[in-house]
RNA sequence: UCCCCUUUAGCUCAGUUGGUUAGAGCGGCUGACUGUUAAUCAGUAGGUCCUUGGUUCAAGUCCAAGAAGGGGAGCCA
């Protein structure tokens, strides 16, 4: 029986049987007590080992981190901070836990430390919290598609186009590195690699989903995606899962309304579902703000944070209402910033976007209109022919949340764009053929999902919400 | 890739102007305890002071290079 179900029975006196791994052990002379989690929430059972009838040494093996199977009679617990507890009537121990090498003990342990254990780390009771959370959103995020009508489509991994533009790749190859077939002119013979051609690993699904939208009107992506950037920081991952929605006859209005929809939507369902866990992580947040400065620490607790977003409409501006507010902000004049805003089409930095979100509007903010020197390709250019439209979705304490457009379906356009951005056209022939053949208004985005995660746990380090992190000089494990 | 910080016991950290046998809390182990909640109490073991080189009578402490980790920036989701 699952440790979730037990908690919340109240049938007395049944027998069950319990697994799962030891939390603690504590022991007096006539009674022992095991803190018990299989994994099925962040709560343990408490297990009661009479030593009268089980001896001490038979237990003596259920140490911290040990996995054990109970066989016993759930009692209502005449102690306090339980109502359900068990009596065992036997104890096996599966498999022990050296104490004197397992690595977790039970005490705080800092997440840098749990990074390096990344292969024990599930068993804390942040890691299952974290865990649980991120299947809820999985599934939420299947859920919201499908219940819309919306298909999922699986977009290739490995891919032969490196113009998809959006930072560095990985090659992919089945070529022999220190023997490598070569042209008479000296360069790489592709031709003889497996595919025939240079491949590299997806940095984006947008480009296949564009031509599924294409014909199956709404249709979303929820793959990995690897980006082969050295970016280093806390936001950023190597390998990461990315959503990617995309529908025909959608402006990019109807975009930033499926946007701040979806968002709403897995905030909510997390909190519908998710409470136990929540409550953990947003205990275990405050404790963590003790530590820091005044103003350094958080406006809001995670629950009231995710209830907050949940309750406001997002702040929809343009690229030029943003660069006006910056331009005329306190610390713009007062030197603050330490890339000054003075003149429009310059790119925002984190430290604007910041300011933008948590000081001037303190909530989500949605910006659209960017200037098209600073964005990409496929995005439709406004009438002004300056602008494209593009948005933005920018959440406190992570920046850019999700990052979309309104895509070019005018061929005449994308193909000149194409080349201003010296996009090869040739090899995305197939792209271009959807604008010639049938086109239509549409519009998509990409949502990083382990970022959507750091906001609804509240995590501040991206590798601690994703079980095995891939980031640069580190693939272990 | 750039800037800043850190590296001392299993974990979290202290270690004075360079000076003798390097400390604490937690955890482990041993024992005590009539139901505990990260139990409590007593005792006990445990160290390549990140690595290499240098300065010095003497280096955990000062200098140089490197490594690992963290924070921030760029790039982005």
């Amino acid at each position: 029986m699952k440790i979730k179900e037990i908690l919340k029975s109240d049938k007395y006196g049944d027998q069950v049987v319990v697994k799962g791994w030891v939390r603690t052990k504590r022991t007096s002379k006539n009674v022992a007590f095991i803190a018990l989690n299989d994994g099925s929430t962040i709560h343990n059972v408490q297990v009661v080992v009479d030593l009268n009838e089980i001896s001490e040494e038979s237990i003596a093996e259920a140490t911290t981190g040990a996995s054990v199977a109970i066989e016993g009679i759930m009692i209502e617990s005449p102690g306090s901070g339980q109502n359900v507890e068990i009596s065992a009537k036997k104890v096996t121990v599966l498999g022990p836990a050296d104490p004197e090498v397992y690595p977790l003990q039970p005490k705080k342990h800092s997440l840098e430390f749990l990074r390096e254990k990344a292969h024990l780390r599930f068993r804390t009771n942040t890691f299952g919290a974290i865990t649980r959370v991120r299947h809820a959103m999985i599934y939420a995020i299947h859920k919201f598609f499908n219940d819309k009508g919306f298909y999922n489509i699986h977009t290739p991994i490995i891919t032969g186009s490196d113009a998809e533009g959006a930072g560095e790749m990985f090659r992919v190859t089945t070529l022999e590195l220190n023997n490598l077939p070569r042209k008479e002119d000296g360069s790489i013979n592709f031709e003889e690699d497996f595919f025939g051609k240079e491949t590299n690993l997806t940095v984006s699904g947008q480009l296949e989903a564009e031509l599924a939208a294409l014909a199956m009107g709404e249709v979303y992506t929820f793959g990995p995606t690897f980006r082969a950037e050295n970016s280093n920081t806390s936001r950023h991952l190597a390998e990461f899962w990315m959503i990617e929605p995309e529908m025909a006859f959608y402006d990019i209005h109807d975009d930033m309304d499926l946007a701040e929809e979806m968002l709403k939507y897995l905030i909510r369902y997390a909190l519908e579902n998710c409470m136990d866990d929540l409550q953990f992580l947003s205990k275990r947040l405050q404790e963590e703000e003790k530590n820091k400065k005044q103003e350094d620490r958080a406006p809001m607790e995670l629950i009231e944070k995710l209830k907050f977003v949940l309750e406001n409409d997002f702040e929809r501006i343009t690229y030029t209402e943003a660069i006006d507010i910056l331009r005329d902000s306190k610390p713009n004049k007062k030197g603050k910033f330490q890339f000054p805003v003075d003149k429009w089409g310059v790119d925002m930095q984190s430290e604007h976007e910041r300011y933008l979100v948590e000081k001037h509007f303190q909530k989500p903010v949605i910006v659209t209109g960017y200037p098209k020197e600073i964005k990409a390709f496929y995005m439709k250019v406004n009438e002004d022919n300056n602008t494209v439209r593009a948005m933005d979705v920018l959440f406190p304490g992570i920046g850019e949340i999700i990052g979309g457009s309104q895509r070019e379906e005018k061929y005449d356009v994308l193909l000149k764009r194409m080349e201003e951005m010296s996009v090869p056209a040739e090899e995305m022939w197939w792209y271009l053929e959807t604008r010639k053949f049938g086109t239509v208004p549409h519009a998509g985005f990409g949502l990083g999902f382990e970022r959507l995660m750091l906001f609804v746990t509240g995590m501040g380090n991206i590798r601690d919400v994703i079980p095995f992190p891939r980031t640069p000089q580190n693939a272990e494990f």
